[in-house]
DNA sequence: CTTGACCTGTCTACAGCTTCAGGGTTCACA
DNA sequence: TGTGAACCCTGAAGCTGTAGACAGGTCAAG
């Protein structure tokens, strides 16, 4: 009647494949066999499973509770102590999540529209992007001498008014579109 | 001056490869592209990535971004409260670590010694991967008729006392080790 | 024309598993 | 003795979302 990888596995509450997981990367000693090949763990496999666990519930790295099984000299303080702080972040950042969520909420009948591009993120975004005013200038320019219409819907989409509209593709037709940088 | 993959990625904390992936998977769609071959998004594209973002920093997987943009008709704010109720549950998971961490390290000095199997640990898990009583009576006699050393050896191992250990071994030698199941 | 900073697509790796394919073993029951 | 269910085996691939490395194309400036 040996103990079985399912059975085993069932005992502490995790799948045949975890331990078998565990085993292909060293992280479990590989049991000895049953004449027909079937893993036959012992109370030693038993233990280190076990602690495995341990460390597994407090959410430690695999590679970490093999250095501190193994390798040994690891602190286990240690890493408990730096598993908590990462705890600490883990849980802030879904934190931050839950509040972003619900601000997307609080505004859910607009939804629909969220996020509109406006001149201002536009703006904002392809300053981010490391283009300058001159960039910008001289990209208008690029933009109304190869495709007018296109430039003029895009300035529509980014919700800008009519007559700023007209005022840029004014200036826009006017700057050489290959105007030097300074 | 068209807007590059790599200066839309920094513009909205991205990386290359993250925004590459969204267009592979097809969650962005292909941009148009410049004489050179290079991407050149347009506002339309930022706008759609501005949304994905939104989501992101939600935490909601990508498929769901996709279904919530593409197919459109699943209520955003069912998945965000969805959404919601896993992050509750992520956030009762970490302080559940937490809590094991803590544990751990108020019994620090205990740290090496943790988790020693006992006769009743042992009994737990064999009950747990479905032995019976007779199960591990059979079991016994079955270890002592095979490797009578091994079975000493693992007796002390669960830290049974000596006199017990002689009991086990006594009756183990006495039954049949393959009595029938009743 | 070269230099250097960009860009391109493709490939690999990460954690911690799960699932699959294509078999062998064990055991109770007829 | 045969059959079927419920195990077991190995090895490989797949998953999520992202990061980074690679070899080569493109482009502006000197």
């Amino acid at each position: 009647m040996p103990l079985t990888v399912t059975n085993l596995a069932r005992a502490c509450m995790l799948s045949r494949s975890t331990l078998l997981y565990y085993e292909s990367i060293g992280l479990l000693a590989r049991p000895r066999r049953t004449a027909g090949n079937y893993r036959a763990y012992t109370p030693k496999d038993v233990e280190r499973l076990q602690q495995i666990c341990v460390y597994r519930d407090a959410g430690v790295p695999l590679a970490d509770i093999r250095s501190l099984l193994d390798g040994g000299r690891d602190d286990a303080a240690a890493v408990l102590r730096r598993r908590l702080v990462e705890l600490s972040a883990g849980i802030e950042r879904l934190r931050e999540q839950q509040r972003a969520i619900a601000r997307l909420l609080k505004s859910a009948h607009k939804l629909r529209s969220i996020p509109m591009v406006t001149k201002e993120k536009w703006v904002a975004i392809m300053k981010a992007a490391g283009f300058s005013e001159d960039d910008m200038r001289r990209w208008h320019a690029e933009f109304e001498k190869a495709a007018p219409g296109d430039h003029q819907e895009f300035l529509e989409f980014l919700h800008i008014p009519a007559d700023e509209i007209g005022h840029i593709r004014g200036w826009s037709r006017e700057s050489p579109a290959t105007a030097p940088t300074t």
